[in-house]
DNA sequence: AATTTTGTTCGTAGTTTTACGAACAAAAAC
DNA sequence: GTTTTTGTTCGTAAAACTACGAACAAAATT
């Protein structure tokens, strides 16, 4: 008889990672991450697909609470959502053991 | 027109993200990265799931390179893969801006 | 008032994922 | 030589994902 369930941290943690398991959300993740302009347009440019599904990626990566859009009419805008951004970061790097600092770099 | 591709890293990083987005995954990732007894009737046993779907999520974590298994009749010990491992650790934390190491023991 | 710009939503098609029980395979134990 | 143990594979069903063009909405421009 198996009852164990997961953990919170394990569904959080699988959420997210879930969000950036295709090319085109990581490729958006990684613009905004950079704070290059974040217009919807913007995005679409760097992305090999159709604008239906650019904005498509983008309402799951919303829905993860990856990102989040705001309305410049006519615009709209995206970002990271730092918030979650942050916990997100510390949820992978409590998975990794804390991504052990063998850069030189690491903590300046 | 859009010629853009996704970059070789994003569509790594976007692999490993993806074989994580399932919390049974996830849970059977921190198990084993725990070390602990790391046989398929271990695993199944944390899992809320039937067995046939525990081996089919161990597949996809061995497809991914994050894992690997070998037999020892009549067991199977699974293992994390720590090439890909420190890959994927490496991916993730550059991905994250590095990880700013805010932790005081982070350097440690 | 028409038109253009900017994105979202709709409808749809094909593929993939997730889950399960049942069947199977291989070696060990009886 | 059966039976048991240990996992994988098969077949299947329901749901989710990915992609696209077309239709749509809202504001700005002409």
């Amino acid at each position: 008889m198996k009852i164990k369930q997961y953990t919170a941290e394990q569904e959080q943690i699988a959420r997210f990672a879930k969000a950036m398991g295709h090319p085109a959300r990581m490729a958006i993740l990684s613009f905004l991450a950079k704070q290059e302009s974040c217009f919807f347009g913007d995005i679409n440019e760097e992305l090999p697909i159709a604008k239906a599904t650019v904005s498509q990626h983008l309402k799951e990566l919303k829905e993860a609470g990856l990102i989040q859009g705001e309305i410049e009419t006519p615009k709209v805008r995206y970002c990271i959502n730092q918030e979650n951004w942050e916990l997100a970061r510390k949820l992978f790097a409590a998975f990794f053991g804390n991504f052990k600092c063998t850069e030189v770099s690491c903590c300046e």
